[in-house]
DNA sequence: CTGAAAGCGCTTACAG
DNA sequence: CTGAAAGCGCTTACAG
């Protein structure tokens, strides 16, 4: 145990390095400067490796708040997402800090909750502490919202969701009104369902939208009636889920199956038909979205689409990067991921 | 959808404001500082309301980068943990940024894998940028490298893990050493188990040891023996349960009980064993630990030890804003977080 | 109560 | 190939 001994704190500097290398400040700035290697000035050999040992010897770090106030490029940036509690956003963010370290850059990650105001407080700490660029999954943040953030900061950014469609944002998306038409229609055409439910979140998502759209179409294309009681809304929570299927089986005549519009309300639901004591999926089939890990631990294994949420963080990510490290200058790129059905026991 | 314009991209400084105010900066700096509320130095209301007016017209933000250059506060505070992906660490993440949103800190997360390489490389990085506190969760970072982070960076650090002994970091940590003990002892004395096998991540993390520890001295206690094969380590995956399971299932005299060092093996080896035709816990109990929110949704569903995680992230978040704050200087606090026994149906 | 000035640790034209 | 100097946008003694 290191006895408490009194801060000295001498912040070692560049210039320290100067001294003890008999050498200017600037030099060493050109030798440690992260654009050196493309940099016009050259520098002896002789001298690179001189500084170079001092800089070890003294356990130099540059300071990334002068260089992020001199310069332009801060080394790091920003991802605003709904709330990291949620295990859909886990492989993306997992995906995007690796992306990002490769390019020895931090990440800074906000949770919106889903809220305008937090999506505006992340604004705000991205102009006070300006990013080089920004993953960012908006709700209530328009495309104006984010233009003003470019124009402001000068940051790129890198979006999910095909609702943005600002020209110079690159949009990665999953193909999930197709995946969710496709999911219902093969409840109807392979399973022979007929009265069929849909619980979703509150509709302001766009992507509860969104699946309650390709769901009607698929109902509606089949001539088959949805019943207003058959649709209900509320919250991501498996609460919801099991709140709603106790409600959705009530029904005089309750629905055959549902289609949840996430994997944990369709836990919540199957766990709400089991302890109603319905059989899934004899009684009641229930389809979920997303395919978190626990999907495949409830019993029974539940059926649903696979998002691909990493592999959207990585291409969200090498978007970005391209854009901050100028490989790429154009206009907006839209990257679609499809989703995958994937059948287990619940169906 | 907003023109491509080009970008002005005029930032705006507190130099405009002051212009824009007819004042001088250090008027502006001073009503603006974060600390402007406890200062000394005393400003006419009337000066006071009419920055701030034209601060909110021309929507001004003070650069975060010049603050911290100049200042010592940076507004920041990193956080390194293991694994984003592992739901452990959510709600204690989580906690930990919905403290630091309401002082208005931002929260740079960092994963280091359990690898010394990656704890080094975030040390590294809060001495480029200096965070004004850390929330660390070292498994390899000795109490020397931390003495070193501390004194190099004035920063100061709240730690989860008792093996973390400096006098000037608060430790919480969860008593999972006890629980493990009354875990196993429950198995013995209530269930009547004799024969418990124990499947753990490798024997590196003081938490793998620790838990095996107490499963050896409750086992021990009750003069029992534990064949060697009975202790299989790996990771903290799933996988490796289901690995762990098969092979103690596969034992001439297998094991009546398992406790196993995280849900996630446990949830494995319940799959595994389910997919062997044993029944659980007829055939074989299984204990897990954490209670991670898949728990509940298994079948059966499972016993574990609840850690609540979201409550140690709430601790170390207050203890290191006291100290950043200035409202705490003494020497190391202890937050013991006591374990939760959660009897559910996999025993 | 307010202002002029120095300086935080860098990068980058400008000179040589 | 290298150095002296200005300046990024702030905060904070130092003066008044």
């Amino acid at each position: 145990m290191p006895k408490p001994k009194k801060k000295v704190n001498h912040t070692i500097t560049m210039r320290d390095v100067a001294k003890a290398a008999n050498v200017s400040q600037s030099t060493v700035s050109r030798i440690l400067a992260p654009s050196s290697s493309l940099s016009k000035v050259p520098i002896s050999e002789e001298t690179t490796k001189k500084v170079l040992q001092v800089v070890k010897d003294l356990g130099y770090h540059p300071n990334q708040y002068a260089r992020s106030l001199r310069g332009k490029k801060s080394q790091m940036i920003g991802m605003l997402i709904a709330d990291i509690s949620n295990p859909f956003y886990h492989p993306m963010v997992r995906a995007v800090q690796d992306v990002a370290s490769q390019y020895h850059y931090s990440v800074m990650i906000a949770n919106s909750d889903h809220l305008r105001e937090k999506e505006e407080l992340f604004c705000e700490s991205v102009i006070r502490r300006p990013v080089d660029g920004a993953i960012i999954i908006p709700y209530h943040l328009t495309d104006d919202d984010l233009d003003n953030l470019m124009t402001r900061t000068g940051m790129v950014i890198s979006a999910l969701g095909n609702h943005i469609q600002h020209p110079e944002i690159d949009v990665t998306f999953a193909d999930d009104t197709k995946a969710s038409y496709e999911a219902v229609q093969w409840l109807i055409k392979e399973k022979g369902h007929q009265r069929i439910g849909f619980i979703c979140a509150n509709m302001d998502f766009p992507v509860s939208a969104r699946r309650y759209g390709a769901f009607q179409k698929a109902m509606q294309e089949s001539a088959l009636l949805v019943p207003d009681e058959y649709v209900i809304c509320g919250d991501w929570s498996v609460d919801n889920g099991r709140r709603a299927i106790t409600k959705l089986l009530q029904l005089p005549e309750p629905p055959t199956a549902v289609f949840a519009a996430s994997d944990t309300i369709a836990i919540g639901a199957l766990e709400g038909a089991i302890e109603l004591n319905f059989h899934v999926p004899e009684d009641i089939a229930i389809i979920g979205f997303d395919d978190i890990p626990a999907a495949k631990w409830v019993q029974p294994h539940l059926t649903t689409v696979s998002q691909f949420p990493g592999e959207m963080g990585a291409l969200m990510a090498k978007a970005l990067f391209e854009r901050i490290m100028g490989e790429y200058t154009g206009t907006r790129r839209l990257y679609e991921v499809p989703c995958k059905f994937i059948e287990r026991e619940s169906t």
